[in-house]
DNA sequence: CTGAAAGCGCTTACAG
DNA sequence: CTGAAAGCGCTTACAG
């Protein structure tokens, strides 16, 4: 349909009767022509419809300008919060965003950081999901431009960015005693997970502040995905003595528990209470309201992009972990353990008139956050 | 750190004792060459750690292996979703995914499209949300390599994939008026959108089989998303004669429509019955559980990245049209219109036993769907 | 069957 | 300041 099949730099140099060097250097801004050949080049690059090749470029260059996000999948939604946030931020400084979904299986992951090694790209965001078994340090350290988010690959030289986990996790529980629970269960992501043993150290934290005796068998762990977390909920809650309240270690998680929940006839708050962890979009629109801890993925994309290309650019010493604040997002999916004891009828609508427990939900939206 | 910088096809053909181009084709597989020589090859490549060079690769073979996805924001649920299955349909064919968030600026759409033009993408699957002012569909019938999904713009030279928007539609409404409602509103996308223009088409079938007059004040517009939409709720529960039910041409939609609920302490389905269009991730864990038109994201992504495939290789004629199949799934949102006539207290619990509410949204979770 | 050589379309020392 | 030429690291007609 349009002629411009393959339009090159030489077929520009031509036209405008100067050299490709001219017209390489004039276009990439490297040179300041006289006016007149300024001008006959443009004339002659946007008469032809010239589009310089990128591939040629960058192989000349030796960089992509593309970088790699990899997660288990794009899809969960704090994963596509990182991933528009990494991509606006990649994009201002000129790179593209790949993405890639691992489906958390480590031979993808593997076969992914191997973009970095044949030059797809200039660098990774990895967020891995499972404890490593030394394939993954091995090849980061082997491949270099990785940062390592949300999860830690040990032993790896990488920068690193990871939420506050010990003390977003101490605040969830906290206000979970607060309100006059003292027997909580956890419902925790795999262990050996950084998330896991930082959120879980917190919570711990929480109850010997509070002089509770801390009790493993209120302790599950899953993996970080709806399913299995609807089991965790429910073996929690088929305890002889079950918890009067949960903290799932992710809001997947929550996710699951209020599902089990609902397939159980479980009323969340009333006959268990639930906080979380992530604050994934729309938290609060859910039956109930979520109570989490925010961690912001826009932070999260934006610092990770620009310490991977501070990486990639040899500006940065390899090995800094950033921390990204986190705070508590109080709604309503806590209540008093007593609630359950009252009539078996919607605590909040019997007491209130109509709507007002949703202008309750709303106005007592209240964060409470580890940094000013 | 490992010593080795830049290992090319030359060093593995000197070290392995034969040409690179020997080396070259049974990398490739193009050849099947003798024992012998063949893990001379191969070991002179493992020994060395050799990596072809995926640019240099691309720019000898005029492609750039990688696709790209077009969207307003991939934080939105819906476009999460397509671009996860997209990521994995490309990754099967040996495609790389780049992502773009245009903000559904015409301006940055046109920049992404040029990618196609330099040469860094081979094609796109572009989704965009706002009527095309000619600039989109001169640039696509010029850079060619382009599958419209979603949304259509007029005129282009393009595959396009879209949802069955008006059968959707229908049976959303029908499902009201099923239930009682005659006094419907619909909040719907832009103007100039077909998914607005199928969507309106099909709520009007559905009000004329049930003879119903059509009425131009319950019609509210505004762009896809919350905040917008929570405006056009207000609006509409605003008229002397609010409607008893809304319709909500889109899940962001019908967020921002239970926000706005919320804030006024208007409960759904009790004083006004949702029905929506998408079906976004947990929707069913809302509050109220959202009955919606479901339009399977994995499908969708999964025939996009096909149409592109074929189009790219020369295999498709162009312009076909395909549509994804959609289904209502039945939730809790919609409620007889006189249920606002009852005493103001929590439908479901009163007349329940506790968790009879939840069981019942989810055994009442029915799919009519528009394929079998 | 094998390999020397040209070519993909740029960028950039280097020489004039 | 300008341009001829080499080079980025592959692939692939082409000749032997």
């Amino acid at each position: 349909m349009s002629g411009r099949l393959k339009v090159t730099i030489r077929d520009v140099a031509r036209a405008a009767g100067v050299s490709v060097t001219s017209v390489s250097r004039h276009l990439n801004g490297r040179i300041s022509l006289p006016g007149p050949t300024a001008s006959k080049i443009e004339q002659a690059a946007s008469r032809l419809g010239y589009q310089p090749n990128a591939i040629a470029r960058r192989l000349t260059r030796g960089r992509s300008e593309t970088l790699g996000l990899i997660t288990s999948d794009i899809a969960y939604p704090l994963f596509a919060a990182i991933a528009s946030a990494s991509e606006q931020e990649a994009a201002r400084h000129g790179y593209n965003l790949l993405m890639f979904n691992s489906r958390n299986v480590a031979e993808n992951e593997l076969a992914f950081l191997g973009r970095i090694e044949d030059r797809q790209v200039d660098g990774v965001l990895l967020l891995t999901n499972h404890p490593d078994d030394g394939r993954l340090v091995k090849k980061i350290n082997r491949t270099g431009g990785v940062v390592l988010m949300d999860e830690d690959v040990p032993g790896a030289r990488a920068p690193r960015l990871f939420a506050e986990n010990a003390a977003g996790a101490m605040m969830a529980v906290r206000h979970l005693i607060e309100q006059g629970h003292r027997r909580i269960g956890v419902i925790a992501g795999p262990r050996g997970l950084l998330s896991t043993t930082e959120r879980l150290a917190g919570f711990r934290q929480a109850l010997e502040a509070a002089e509770i005796a801390p009790n493993d068998e209120l302790v599950v762990h899953c993996d970080y995905d709806e399913g299995p977390a609807s089991g965790a909920f429910a073996a929690l809650l088929a305890l002889p003595e079950p918890p009067t309240a949960v903290f799932t270690c992710g809001d997947m998680l929550a996710l699951g528990a209020m599902r089990a929940a609902r397939r159980a006839g479980i009323r969340i708050p009333r006959d268990v209470s639930l906080v979380s962890f992530d604050d994934i979009g729309h938290a609060d629109l859910l039956s109930p309201a979520l109570t989490t801890v925010r961690q912001s993925p826009a932070e999260f994309g934006r610092r990770g992009v620009a310490l991977l290309l501070d990486l990639i650019a040899g500006r940065k010493t390899d090995t800094v972990t950033e921390r990204i604040g986190v705070e508590l997002v109080v709604r309503a999916s806590v209540a008093s353990p007593l609630a359950g004891m009252r009539a078996p009828s919607d605590r909040n609508t019997v007491s209130m008139p109509p709507g007002a427990d949703a202008a309750r939900e709303e106005s007592n939206e209240i964060r409470l956050s580890t940094r000013t």
